[in-house]
DNA sequence: ACCTGAACACCGTTCAAGT
DNA sequence: ACCTGAACACCGTTCAAGT
């Protein structure tokens, strides 16, 4: 029998995949059940290891949770990053709705998903929602902001605004996946960026 | 024995009082261990019933949890009416500032027990964060916005704008917990306001 | 090294019985 | 009507053993 293949096939897989499984699986559990819900034997069957193997790659449940969300969040600062960088480092007010945009149709378009990771809890341990510290979203805002060429002398510095906005971006796109009509998302959206553009002074096109 | 005195005393309370007192227990047990942390056994023993009355009462943990914000969004509510009501009624920038003051200091004062309220869940019923259609505290800020007299043409509707400003002074006050400094408040409480006054085209006095 | 899965532990919830 | 508390049910987590 050779490794790899038919039934006789070793059991082992190098940890980065196995880990990746694990990752896999928990998503589509946590989608379909909502993290509480979800139970670790469902999530272990469909990464197609035995319960305890998950142990050995996670602390907890909560922390497969918090694994998830670094990933969708380091996707989301990725693709953002792309597209921001293709306007002109000069139009400033371009990249900042631009990045608005981009983060509240990825949080609508994904909302089952991102709803979950930011908004709910474990029994074994919580998650905080999005707005902290560690947030590393909000430090690409940040980057955004900060870039910004001969800003007025009373606009906001780059550390609170990016709270800020984000918080109310945030806060605007989990509303609307609390809301049953979707039509709303483009009137959120123009809100979001036209706040951003009267309190960072923008002068409007 | 007389009724309601020594060993003899009867067992049962008026059902409102049994409420409170489960509502109290609840919110000191659940600041002290957090939601999840928090065992349903001691819940009970601090307000003098069997494990089982609990449930005559709520329906869960997580019920419970949702009554306690009810409670505290309620109380907050009315302090704000009465704050903002001290203001004359065409005072409108004095009348946002003062809301928004008031509810961050209200928020960063009773630290621990949002964080809990807002930002946690347990495992069986999962608590949503803030800032959906049924925050009554949303309404409220709604209501102080939508009786602007005279607004600018092009100032935002009431109705976005109270989602967009709350999600702002949420997140950033949520954010603040999660910082070491708390002396950053009167700064963030003054940049809220920056950005309602801006955003709502508030002239400066 | 990596994996297994039966057994354990820890509560949230229920329910038959009590005053 | 209101309350009791032992028993149950449901997993998350552990660990001795396997390849």
């Amino acid at each position: 029998m050779t490794r790899g293949q038919g039934p006789g096939r070793p059991r082992t897989k190098p940890a980065d995949e196995r880990r990746i499984d694990l990752l896999d699986a928990g998503q589509a559990v946590f989608v379909e059940r909502g993290i509480a819900a979800a139970r670790l034997d469902e999530i272990t069957e469909r990464a197609g290891v035995a319960k305890g193997t998950f142990y050995l790659y996670f602390e907890s449940k909560g922390h497969l949770a918090a694994a998830l969300r670094e990933r969708v969040v380091d996707e989301l600062i990725d693709h953002q990053r792309e597209a921001v960088d293709r306007l002109p480092p000069e139009a400033f007010g371009a990249r900042v709705d631009r990045w608005l945009e981009d983060a509240i149709r990825a949080y609508i378009q994904h909302a089952d998903l991102h709803d979950l990771l930011f908004e709910h809890a474990t029994a074994s341990t919580p998650i905080h929602s999005g707005i902290t510290p560690e947030n590393r979203h909000i430090d690409a805002l940040r980057d955004v902001l900060a870039a910004r060429i001969d800003p007025p002398a009373d606009a906001p510095d780059a550390d609170t605004a990016a709270i800020l906005i984000y918080a109310a971006f945030h806060g605007a796109a989990h509303y609307l996946l609390h809301e049953r009509e979707t039509d709303r998302v483009d009137a959120i959206i123009a809100a979001t960026q036209q706040l951003a553009r009267r309190y960072l002074l923008i002068e409007s096109v």
